[in-house]
DNA sequence: ATCTAATTGTTACAAATGTAACTGACAAAC
DNA sequence: GTTTGTCAGTTACATTTGTAACAATTAGAT
């Protein structure tokens, strides 16, 4: 398996690349002159059934990327920040989108509609190559939370999707890893694919040994060494 | 959520797509002048760990694509047929595979690097577009499989799993569809996400409904009506 | 400061799943 | 024809998880 290094080399290489397609030429050509907008937190950029076809480049915030089953449940796939990509699922074809995404804080995000998106790709080599493989990363990232919804038992689901977060979010907060961004326990829940009343019982584990604990503010402050001796 | 009417004229859509790439424009550029390998039944087209960067054009046979866990489950992720391609995940960055493909059957495959399917990308708009609406679908696959783990019990799970072995192989036999690829009761129970045993005592549940039945051969016999009724 | 709503913490119990240890059926190898 | 090995079927039991019903805490609103 991927070790927890391998991820998160893995996932600043995305993240460069990603930054280059925000940043660099396709800027100039598909971002310039476009308005960003406003997201609200809890404001929804798309939702199941919508039948748009675009690309959100997310310019600041944090965005949470999920569905909801036909019975209610809500499940979150990943969660996505400044310089990232929402929306790509919308390349399926012309189905309404099976997705949804959701701002988790204020955020901005300029929207592209995907056939132009992909007129871009057809005159710049590489780009194409780096939207490749973005998407070759989310498809990977899909694959590795059937991986851990097929074998991991809650603890160890709940670990590695706090590393993820860490990984992804986290800043240096004293002597460990702060998520800024707060995300309820029904939130968590969501992303570990538990009910909410055992993430509790996990948190409240892992914060009697030290390896987690809440920040004023309520934000998790993670020991990420010692969650990944605990993942293992 | 996606009804079974949609996902089967979804998959209906996307195999035309791949034949289209298979026999189309692309056949000519990428597939002629090549040798398709021969694999045997249990062969591996390519393993974890592997380091080529190489897409495979299933001309021929039925592949499992999935992978394995450190701690040695084996999961598998879906089923290609000829027409289809297996391999795509390999556009993830320089790191190495983290999937395996293995043949079901006999089967014949045209390996092409990566980097001559970009480039050929590049030359060929509609192309392009029809690649990324393949990707796009094995990501919403995957989400949907994320779905299932999340929410569905084993005989739900079960249920679509057959489903979908039915959409992707199935022929018509009798008043019921056939899977004529032989699949064993551990290899289901890899797709499902559960212990064999279960799926030996589900099976058995819908065999005494009438839903399944066995054909001589050990192969799969499904009441595709019955079934849906049942996924509800 | 108090009230209210949302979030978190906790428990007992039911249901589902994994585990382990078998037996039987069948086919390939010897 | 026996042996051997793989696959399928079945069961009792331990674990894990979902369910439901609360109490405790916190953050915001008035």
């Amino acid at each position: 398996m991927i070790s927890v290094d391998d991820k998160e080399s893995c996932a600043a290489c995305v993240s460069a690349a990603l930054a280059t397609i925000v940043r660099g030429k396709l800027c100039d050509k598909l971002l310039s002159n476009r308005i960003p907008v406003m997201f609200e937190k809890d404001d929804i950029l798309y939702d199941l059934g919508d039948g748009d076809h675009t690309f959100f480049f997310l310019q600041s915030g944090v965005v949470k990327v999920g569905t909801m089953t036909e019975d209610g449940h809500e499940i979150i796939y990943d969660v996505r920040k400044a310089g990232e990509v929402v929306g790509e699922l919308c390349m399926c074809g012309g189905t309404p989108r099976s997705d949804r995404a959701v701002a988790l804080e204020r955020s901005e995000a300029v929207a592209v509609p995907y056939v132009e998106v992909v007129g871009a790709l057809q005159t710049n080599p590489d780009l194409l190559r780096k939207l490749l493989e973005l998407f070759c990363q989310s498809l990977a990232d899909a694959y590795e939370q059937v991986n851990r919804l097929a074998v991991d038992d809650t603890s160890q689901r709940l670990t590695k999707v706090l590393l993820d977060l860490a990984s992804k979010l986290g800043r240096p907060a004293g002597k460990g890893i702060e998520i800024p961004t707060y995300l309820t326990q029904e939130e968590i829940s969501q992303m570990v694919a538990v009910r909410r009343e055992r993430v509790s019982t996990a948190l409240n584990s892992l914060r009697r040994r030290g390896i987690i604990q809440y920040s004023r503010g309520g934000h998790l402050v993670l020991d990420v060494r010692a969650l990944e001796r605990h993942a293992a």
